[in-house]
DNA sequence: ATCGTTACCGCAATCGATTGCGGTTAATAA
DNA sequence: TTATTAACCGCAATCGATTGCGGTAACGAT
């Protein structure tokens, strides 16, 4: 900022009125007489006057940011879910500040005292893969700012949730091979311990059980890389009985398996039908096109946008009840079952 | 923000000393005594005090934000390249305001403003496709804020600009299909108007033209979205002479291509060979995967931030001259060529 | 006892915009 | 002519942090 921008004040010195009146006329406040309020509109438009949202901001607390916290902007789904949110908030006028935590636990706390200095107006989350205790978080709340989590989420914060449900949707996804004649059905989850793991795995089961085909444990893998997925599968596909099928829950371990399928020179779906958890778009890009459940980022992210304005322009926030939407996702049937 | 804040006003109360003296504590003057500004130190502390950000920013013009101007953040290619930027960035202690543009021209010049009204540091751009006229950056510029641009740079604006050198990428691309001993060689580039178009098709003639191979209009193809992409192939592929090889100078539209060569049954690299312009991790979820030249997207971030912040720290910024800084791509050969 | 230092610390202005309250002018009523 | 009242507008405090400058106390030196 060295060609100082214009403010308020130079314009009252132009127009030959206080600064009161200059922020009065600008918001067509009635004390301000009409030729007044034009004289300082077209000094404004002329010197190109842009207000500091700074300057309100500290005044009132009116920053027009809404944080984000992600763990890794890099990857299949956020920037779609950052899509949806960015079309909701910028019909409200707002904008975002992102911040990532790489899946690091204390990055993750920072970049929550980073939005507070911010005075963002709200934050809307995912939790990083470290993250165990989440009182970091209660600043945030405490300091009367909404909040809305989203995708992966915390157990025990009192504020709203937006995702996808995992169970029904992965239930829905193994209920197709199943119905496509599959038996020996493996699947692929990322950390055991993560909630979008558990619950996609409870769905799985639900499928096999109605099916009444026994769960059986060497068809359950867990990877958190594309590599790593490659060999879990090459171990899957080495069994005396290998599998018929795989339900992969992620983008990026899907890969993975699609190298070491492809690696093998498999048919799909002959040798292996696939199913993934995956964004439509990536979905198109394998050969065959993959079949999916599709946890569309983009109205996760509208949602979780939408409910955190109702906080944000609600007088008592603290009245409206948590709430936990789930979405639907969609199976969508293309040539890989 | 409804519970409040605490304030350096808040710890003088408690300490019993001034703000000035706490503000002087915090950042270890020498003029406060020792005892005085453990003190501070300590009551900050256990206050969980957090020094607000918007105050700094109005009083020093230090935001500690830097802007980022963007067509698409939902792409293969940003996402990358925003991860570059961070990793500089958050090494400054900085974060980022993105902002993007959805390749609109007035939303680009609003986005311009939003970043001058919060007082960003710096800003990084690529401009939208619309876009012509470029003096709403020399806003940014005249108010003496830095500014890098990235991957499509304006023509005409004395700022420092980071992009890949498209024409010798695309010429090793298409050097490589002819060393492979394809002749036919199509290309799919996107709007004509765009300078990534013109010179990535001009290093598809240069290759062409060192091996006295002629240039065949039919065989260029313009398309900006995958399906565009698809019909385009589509016709390639109906011609008397098609092409035994197309190279696709973007990541979206090259899934068009690979879809409609699919749908044909024809193989890769036997058929038709393929050579991308994408990121590396794209490339490798098609079967066979896909040889590319990688525009290093994490590359181009990093660089662009560090000579953004070479000029924040300068004192004299405005006697740094602009500079291009051209980055290599580098050719992956893989499964399709 | 007086002056000079040094060591510490506070006053108050500042950044840009907002707003409650009080003041001035002119018009109208009595 | 005087009181009343709109109609307009300005003063000054405020948000939270920074910083130039001035002030006080304690100490030693002369």
């Amino acid at each position: 900022m060295k060609g100082k921008a214009i403010t308020i004040k130079d314009i009252a010195k132009l127009v030959g009125v206080s600064v009161s009146t200059v922020s009065r006329a600008l918001k067509d406040h009635p004390d301000i007489s009409l030729e007044t309020r034009d004289a300082v509109k077209s000094v404004a438009m002329s010197m190109n006057y842009r207000p500091s949202q700074v300057a309100v901001s500290l005044r009132l607390k009116q920053s027009k940011v809404i944080g984000v916290l992600l763990p890794k902007i890099y990857s299949f789904f956020f920037p779609s879910v950052v899509n949806g949110i960015e079309e909701v908030v910028n019909e409200y006028g707002y904008h975002l500040m992102i911040l990532q935590s790489n899946e690091l636990y204390q990055k993750e706390i920072n970049n929550t005292n980073i939005l507070l200095a911010n005075n963002v107006e709200g934050v809307l989350a995912t939790v990083s893969r470290q993250t165990k205790d989440y009182s970091h978080f209660e600043n945030i709340l405490d300091a009367g700012i909404p909040m809305v989590f989203f995708d992966r989420v915390p157990d025990n914060v009192m504020a709203d949730m937006v995702l996808i449900d995992d169970t029904e949707g992965a239930y829905k996804a193994v209920k197709h091979l199943i119905e496509r004649g599959r038996r020996k059905i493996a699947i692929c989850i990322g950390n055991p311990e993560m909630l979008i793991s558990v619950n996609r795995l409870k769905g799985y089961k639900k499928a096999l059980a109605e099916y009444k085909i026994p769960f059986n444990d060497e068809y359950l893998i867990s990877a958190e890389t594309p590599e790593h997925a490659a060999t879990q599968t090459s171990r899957l596909l080495g069994l005396k009985q290998p599998p018929d099928s795989i339900f992969a829950i992620s983008d990026l371990t899907m890969s993975g398996i699609v190298q070491e399928i492809y690696r093998r020179k498999l048919r799909v779906p002959e040798d292996v039908a696939l199913i993934g958890f995956c964004e439509t778009i990536f979905c198109k890009m394998y050969n065959p096109q993959l079949s999916s459940i599709t946890p569309l980022g983009l109205e996760i992210g509208r949602q979780a946008a939408r409910r955190l304005f109702l906080r944000i322009f609600s007088s008592n926030n603290h009245n409206i009840k948590p709430q936990t939407i789930f979405l639907n996702s969609r199976l969508e049937i293309r040539d890989s079952t």
